[in-house]
RNA sequence: GGCCCUAUCGUCUAGCGGUUAGGACGCUGGCCUCUCACGCUGGAAACAUGGGUUCGAUUCCCAUUAGGGUCACCA
């Protein structure tokens, strides 16, 4: 229950006409997260009446990214509607029913019951203009400078049903509609600014605008998350609903997410999926926690940006969704996950990184890997950097960045002084652990005359190839005694060569 | 073009008549330090413009400007 005591329900209503990006994915999160805070329900639809422009895999694609965040529908289409479909879910979606059908082609007779209701009253009518016709009034309108749209001309014809017709709603001239949105306030049309809109189809199929207020209305959804182009076509869905009697949901229109460059989410901002967020080792409890913010902020003076699952259901509200566009940030995103990373337990850490590591090409020694973990946790932003940054313990041959090696009191004959005691002195070493080797390289570095950093870079170098690794000495240590002489070795026969 | 939405640092935002306009990312100085990263601590950086209303406007109202959406037998 909200605060008015009415049963909160919310829906997330896709057309599988494509894949969608963060932006349709914040959709979903905050009618989920709406609907948790409330303690409602918020269930999936599938509107695919537009049969042209389904995309096979689509729906899917929704369904496995969302539960990969973690939202879960309370309702939805049961595994057998989303066969009849054409998309089988492994393991199955296990969607409850008890609005169904969730899947609008699944719907066609209830919506078309609608629409001859709306005839009867007089609010619709059939009209069987023909696209030719419909064309040669648009381009009479134009060449008259008016603004082209249907002119009613079957408005009282009496079309019968037996002929092949669509069906329009009756446009009353003025009628003034008012839209209490709670993230925009008040919003007033003076009229319906639209021409008798088609609502049924001459193939006997439901347009969105019929569709979407008798679903919304049978499956007694409360509120409404929706993008905000739909605005302009909201006065029609409450003329609707007044029409049928029936009680309008709260309507509220999200804004647009942006990407950097302040145009419209697309391909060409790259990774702009959760599927791509997730290849490119993202959390999804990151993902979740950063995409919610864009475009919405506890507000009240509450300056909290990291929020665990429940804290963010708990602060969320729909008065806290900011008004205008965002601008979804690439950079805060990584910030983001870099914290969620590091949030983690050691071995949680390794657990999550391991398939990352194991993209590597290279063969991956688990024993290894759990003793660098630690180090590798506190220094990547997502787990795709995992590789790079461990590749030596795993590789036979590494490639050396020898010029790094040079400065601060560092030469060449110097860097050679340096490798041949280095490896004397690990050769020698009792024991291999942490402590050992920073005692005896700190000793080696000043018996040079050097400071730790430049002196250990050269072994640096020399054993991992980069000049960017986990912390020196947890690094050799967990390569061992041979592998670590065997490279310091190696690279006095490249500087000698 | 008609109708509608929007406007605080580069970005995400706090603010709901009186504030040195706060925080975060990014950028940057310093500290810490074996590299990097983390962490700590400084800095630069914003109320689109013009009118009102008011003792007083970032805040309320109206214009202007600039973005965006929508005007289909698509959603």
């Amino acid at each position: 229950m909200n605060e008015t005591g009415m049963k909160v329900r919310t829906r997330f209503a896709p057309s599988p006409t494509g894949f969608q990006h963060v932006g349709g994915m914040r959709t979903a999160m905050y009618a989920w997260l709406f609907a948790r805070k409330h303690g409602g329900q918020v269930l999936l639809r599938v509107e695919d009446t537009d049969q042209e422009r389904k995309v096979p895999g689509a729906l899917r694609f929704l369904i496995e990214e969302l539960a990969w965040l973690g939202i879960k529908f309370d309702e939805g289409p049961s595994d057998a509607e989303l066969k009849e479909f054409g998309e089988e879910i492994p393991g199955g979606a296990g969607m409850k029913g008890g609005h169904g059908p969730y899947i609008q082609t699944q719907k066609l007779p209830r919506y078309r019951e609608v629409a001859e209701k709306l005839i009867a009253s007089g609010h619709a009518y059939r009209c069987d203009c023909t696209q030719e016709m419909l064309e040669k009034e648009r381009l009479e309108q134009m060449a008259r400078k008016e603004p082209p749209g249907y002119t009613g001309y079957c408005r009282h014809r009496n079309v019968p049903a037996t002929a092949k017709h669509v069906v329009r709603v009756k446009i009353p001239e003025r009628q003034k509609i008012v839209l209490n949105d709670p993230i925009h306030g008040t919003v007033t049309w003076e009229d319906i600014s639209l021409r008798d809109p088609v609502i049924m189809k001459s193939d006997g199929i439901s347009l969105y605008h019929l569709a979407v207020v008798v679903d919304d209305h049978d499956m007694e959804i409360s509120h409404v998350m929706r993008g905000i182009e739909w605005m302009a076509t909201a006065p029609l869905h409450l003329y609707l609903y007044d029409c049928l009697g029936w009680k309008a949901p709260v309507f509220a229109h999200l804004p647009v997410v942006l990407g950097p460059d302040g145009k419209k989410l697309s391909k060409r901002h790259g990774a702009m999926t959760t599927k791509e967020l997730r290849e490119q080792g993202f959390l999804p409890e990151a993902v979740l926690n950063y995409v919610t913010l864009v475009g919405w902020a506890p507000g009240q003076g509450n300056n909290q940006e990291i929020f665990t699952r429940d804290e963010l259901i708990k602060a969320f509200s729909l008065e806290g969704i900011n008004s205008a566009n965002g601008v979804f940030d690439p950079k805060k995103m990584e910030w983001m996950n870099g914290m969620y990373i590091r949030a983690l337990s050691k071995e949680e850490f390794a657990k999550r990184g391991l398939p990352f590591l194991e993209r590597g090409g290279f063969p991956v020694d688990l024993s290894l890997w759990e003793k660098i973990a630690p180090h590798v946790q506190e220094r990547v932003k997502n787990l795709a950097e995992i590789p790079a940054m461990v590749d030596f313990l795993f590789k036979s041959k590494i490639e050396r960045d020898l010029e790094a090696m040079y400065g601060k009191g560092v030469d060449k004959p110097m860097a050679q002084r340096i490798l041949e005691r280095a490896a004397v002195i690990m050769s020698e070493l009792p024991s291999f652990d942490h402590a050992t080797l920073e005692a005896a390289f700190k000793a080696m570095a000043e018996e040079f005359g050097l400071k730790a950093g430049p002196a250990y870079g050269v072994v640096r170098i020399a054993v991992t190839g980069k000049r960017v690794t986990p912390p020196l000495f947890e690094s050799i240590s967990v390569m061992g005694k041979d592998v670590a002489v065997a490279r310091v070795k190696e690279t006095i026969g490249l500087l000698a060569a």
